[in-house]
DNA sequence: GAGTCATTCGTTG
DNA sequence: CAACGAATGACTC
């Protein structure tokens, strides 16, 4: 068991129209590789059991979906947030400290 | 074996 | 208040 396997152990209990931060699961696992976490997240080896889009930044911002990495389908991503309940406003989730998991 | 990456914190100007 | 650099862990060349 890696230190990405327990990110992607406690990002899977995430309920669904909730979000997490980077941090939030990099201490969850006891490391602080925050970085390393968004490492995962770009492999993702689960693709539906672990929602990489469920995580953003700690201000709120998604992070590496939109403007970085491929582009376009990132926003997909978004509204795929959007159907589960997470509102997405200009690449920020809103009420997001409410919905901080 | 070295470099990269979807982040965050700490210090300096 | 704003900007830059350092640290961390796995993956790829």
């Amino acid at each position: 068991m890696t230190f990405e396997e327990k990110i992607y152990e406690v990002l899977r209990k995430v309920p669904r129209g909730k979000v997490t931060t980077y941090k939030n699961l990099a201490e969850k696992i006891g490391s602080k590789a925050y970085r390393a976490v968004g490492q995962a997240m770009r492999n993702n080896p689960f693709a539906p059991e672990v929602p990489c889009h469920r995580v953003v930044r700690s201000d709120g911002r998604v992070g590496g979906f939109m403007g970085k990495t491929t582009g376009k389908e990132i926003q997909k991503k978004i509204e795929m947030l959007t159907s589960e309940g997470v509102e997405i406003i200009d690449g920020k989730v809103a009420d997001f400290s409410l919905r901080c998991f």
